[in-house]
DNA sequence: GTCCGCGGTGGGAGCGCTCCCACGCGTGTT
DNA sequence: AACACGCGTGGGAGCGCTCCCACCGCGGAC
């Protein structure tokens, strides 16, 4: 890379490529762009070229002709603090950061707060300021699965939205399965009296664990009354286990929504005495790091967010190239159980 | 918004604009952008037709002619999933979001794993992506302070980098003076043997708050060699504070480099049957809400993050419009002491 | 030998915008 | 009365790229 170049002080440019290759400008193109229909020798004399000028192709200028700008975005309707700490998003937007990087897109971070600021979010994505979106989205409160598709830009939910999943394409982890089987866990362990600490009831994830949690205890033919809702923290986990031990001090089995609340249940669950899990047997959701390192290790229930923010990712920029544009489209990824000591 | 328009079935064109509102595209131009030069008139009748024709100027080709993307790179040298959990990170991104809606800037988020990724992140960057990168760098590792200065594109960079902080702009807390607070709050208190849980030496910020530490302890004559090293997480906490309390059974007081590190600190002492703050005061370090619900609250040194993240966003774009350019530039944002139960 | 077809090529238009420059007009200065 | 100068304006070039289309040469089919 001679940054010593020709008449223009800024970046080589494709006609400067194309005279030091010695071919014309639109020669100089195909080859710079995957080429087809060019000899291979003046393949040769245009990569040659690139790397001695140490070209860059001009994202702009390819961005106005071809009406694509080459960068996605991904949305998170709801930025307080906490979606930072939330794996699902962090574990999103790692493998959207890879699987975008392979392709040379851009990752645009949208995060809109409810009110103004998601109304000018909308007016950004409807500008054609990005090629699709990526959307992470939890709570009931947005819309943006009703008005996304509208806008006539390509877009896949990370996670089920609250609604409109039909019109919508998502993937997802099949949390009504994982609530099934750490709940069917419970059961085969011969516990009787199973309680719940659920999520936020405006998730979709905690209401398909939910679901599942009791799915499998009607079929045992045990009650499913057994429930306090926390807010996927270790501290409403404490809270909520505090709550749940009050009303029902027989339990002897529980199914917590996530490993840090779960945490926090251990906790309350070693103040109280009980020995985990010969008194109480309990099964975490997540499987991301922390289930390793509580007091005991959890059992729990793995959600691979990995390949589903990679399946999201790829799904998103399939839409964009046109393939598999045919409706709405779901992916839901099984998830797996992780037996370690709790249960 | 009548979107059946003219002849072109695409967004509506500055031209469109300009024939709508009876004026010439350069005009039009002007107006759209701010106008000056531009009469009042034909200011109105523009701003009618964007209105009318829900106009929304091409980046593209705005970014094509003025060779300014609109765009900055959030840069993350370093992505294990703690980045995520962690609130520096969490409040930087934020803050630079606001800050950049406000301007129409998009944010480009770059993560980049050391190594072949960090390669291709420079390249990038060299190659005029976006007008300028906001680096949230933290370990010892990166050399990007030390690269980024010859690439030619503005950066600043949120917190001290480890090297090269005479080369680059920086906006950062003033932890020494923080760890100084923090600890002469204890010495004031009549604790006379003070440790530290301090944070890995390869951080500036957990270097600063030791240096603190140590100074204040000198100028009251205490010996500073009580010291254990964390990880900044909760469990990292609680095993330097049993390591630390092993070896030193009589501490009075405690400063430890982070709040999540306290609390882990704060469980052992309960567990060791210290009381606090009667047996051992403990100071932390953060006040980002975890500080607030730890048994007793903890005394803590609040870090303005939020304040320094949009400091360091403004002082990009500024140096992005050729504003400050001049030289290095730092600033160093003070921290505040928050009383409450620990200490 | 003529003609078609096809792989490889170059010319040129044009994407939507900004900005330079020249122009016309009204006002103030000499 | 002649000139300078400001402001608001429009014409036009050109940013760097892709893609359409015409072209050229060569092989095979007739």
């Amino acid at each position: 890379m001679d940054n010593a170049r020709g008449p223009t002080a800024g970046s080589p440019t494709l006609d400067e490529v194309a005279r030091v290759a010695g071919v014309s400008r639109a020669t100089a193109s195909r080859a710079v762009n995957g080429g087809t229909k060019v000899s291979e020798q003046a393949q040769r004399a245009v990569d040659e070229a690139v790397r001695r000028l140490g070209y860059v192709p001009n994202r702009a200028a390819r961005a106005l002709v071809t009406r694509r700008t080459g960068s996605v975005a991904v949305v998170v309707p709801e930025p307080d603090d906490r979606i930072f700490s939330d794996p699902f998003f962090a574990g999103t937007l790692r493998a959207a950061t890879r699987v975008l990087g392979e392709r040379e897109v851009q990752l645009v971070l949208l995060l809109a707060r409810p009110g103004a600021e998601e109304e000018r979010m909308l007016r950004y994505l409807s500008a054609g300021h990005v090629d699709g979106a990526l959307v992470v989205s939890h709570h009931r409160a947005d819309r943006l699965a009703e008005l996304l598709p509208d806008l006539g830009i390509p877009c896949v939910f990370g996670g089920r939205p609250w609604s409109g999943s039909d019109r919508v394409p998502y993937v997802d982890v099949d949390n009504v399965a994982g609530g099934r089987m750490a709940t069917e866990l419970l059961v085969e362990r011969g516990c009787t009296r199973i309680g719940t600490i659920a999520g936020p009831e405006d998730m979709t994830a905690a209401i398909d664990r939910l679901a599942g949690f009791c799915q499998a205890l009607d079929a045992a033919g045990h009650p499913t009354d057994r429930r306090a809702h926390g807010d996927f923290t270790e501290e409403g986990g404490r809270r909520a286990a505090e709550e749940l031990l009050d009303r029902h001090p027989d339990l002897d089995g529980l199914v917590v929504a996530s490993d840090l609340m779960a945490r926090g249940a251990l906790a309350v669950a070693a103040a109280r005495g009980l020995r985990v899990p010969d008194d109480l047997a309990v099964v975490g959701y997540d499987d991301l790091g922390v289930a390793e390192t509580t007091d005991p290790p959890l059992t729990t229930v793995r959600q691979p967010i990995h390949e589903m923010a990679d399946r999201a990712t790829r799904l998103l920029l399939d839409r964009i190239d046109g393939r598999d544009a045919g409706g709405p489209y779901r992916v839901v990824i099984p998830t797996t159980l992780v037996r370690r000591a709790t249960a």
